[in-house]
DNA sequence: AAATCATCATGAACTGGTTCAACATGAAAT
DNA sequence: ATTTCATGTTGAACCAGTTCATGATGATTT
């Protein structure tokens, strides 16, 4: 499957778009490459894109008052990544997102999704569906981060997303959950061999 | 000014909706008088609607696995408030939503609101900017938990949402912020007279 | 094949925030 | 006018999670 048929099937997995929709649709996107390591956003440049990973991961992070990473978001294959802030109101960042590995992503830029929204209700439709999960997932996580303890956070997120933290640096998952690598670290460890 | 003028305002500051379109978007709406401590949203069930607060305020909570309470979400005049996840989805509820004072609100159902977003491209862009206001704040909610501290989270609250932190009880503030309401006395008596 | 860098692990001392208990105050209900 | 309930305060003991220090292991670079 080509890059841009992922993206296809994506959309119409979601919503009813005739195939000369979808393809009308996908040509808005370009397709790019990202190394390890290489950033997709920074703080201060406005994010000018949103990403659609087709291939590799990546982590949106911000740099608190002491210098520690807290990530905010990870994106895998078949997720939607960017600054959500930043792209929205066409500000300057305060995130970094980061590829995790050798990655491929489909990226609209800014004023070709407006152009998008406007020119036809269905694809209007398209991103109010896609605002409503974003929305909705980040207040399942508000609800997480303030109802369980980091322990129990752990359990969740490995549970629920296990692609993920078997995928990412620990470093990443730890500030994901809110802890520090060596707490993470120590709850791993209590987790197997008690090494009667 | 009415309470549907109220709505009409709050639309046409964001949006470019003619007259007639404002009058029929809102006639949608459905007033209702909220007493004091009376739910809108409850656990179980599903929210069938979303709120757009006229007069009064309200507080989204879910209570945790040791039966302590933690609130989500506040929501005073010119503001909307709903169980998020469980009305986009239409699935049962995690949330209480409850007046914290007699109050006025504008509910419209999620029919309506589904045949509403169907009929006009206009009415779907109001939703779906809606979605990505909320998003966008939740996502702030996000980085604002993980990066500061107690002491620091309730003087951002309290700067950037006077109205709220002394509208509110205390103990609701501190559930907010996710601490006791012990810890958050001990912090407001920390920062007046230091009685030397 | 070294050397360097990025990641993870482990222990001991420490601290931000909790828990428990007891009391103070005002608002609402009878 | 009392009683009851909802809210806020204060202190002392406690604990979940941090900090700091040190070392192990594997991946990248030269």
């Amino acid at each position: 499957m080509t890059d841009f048929a992922k993206l296809k099937a994506h959309i119409q997995k979601r919503h009813s778009f005739t195939d000369s929709e979808a393809n009308d649709f996908c040509q808005n996107f370009k397709m790019t490459r990202v190394k390890k390591r290489q950033f997709i956003v920074q703080p201060e440049f406005t994010a000018k894109n949103r990403f659609y990973v087709v291939q590799g991961s990546f982590r949106a992070y911000v740099i608190g008052d002491e210098g520690q990473e807290h990530t905010i978001q990870f994106a895998i294959e078949d997720w939607w990544i960017t600054d959500y802030n930043s792209y929205i109101f066409q500000q300057p960042a305060s995130m970094f997102v980061m590829a995790l590995e050798d990655s491929i992503v489909l990226q609209i830029n800014y004023e070709t999704e407006q152009e998008l929204k406007k020119r036809k209700h269905l694809y209007e439709s398209f991103f109010r569906v896609l605002a409503e999960h974003t929305a909705a997932h980040m207040a399942r996580r508000v609800i997480l981060n303030l109802t369980k303890t980091a322990e129990q956070r752990f359990e969740f997120v490995q549970e629920r997303y296990p692609e993920i933290v078997n995928r990412v640096p620990q470093y990443a998952l730890a500030s994901f959950l809110g802890i520090t690598t060596e707490y993470l670290s120590k709850l791993r460890n209590k987790r197997v061999s008690p090494k009667s």
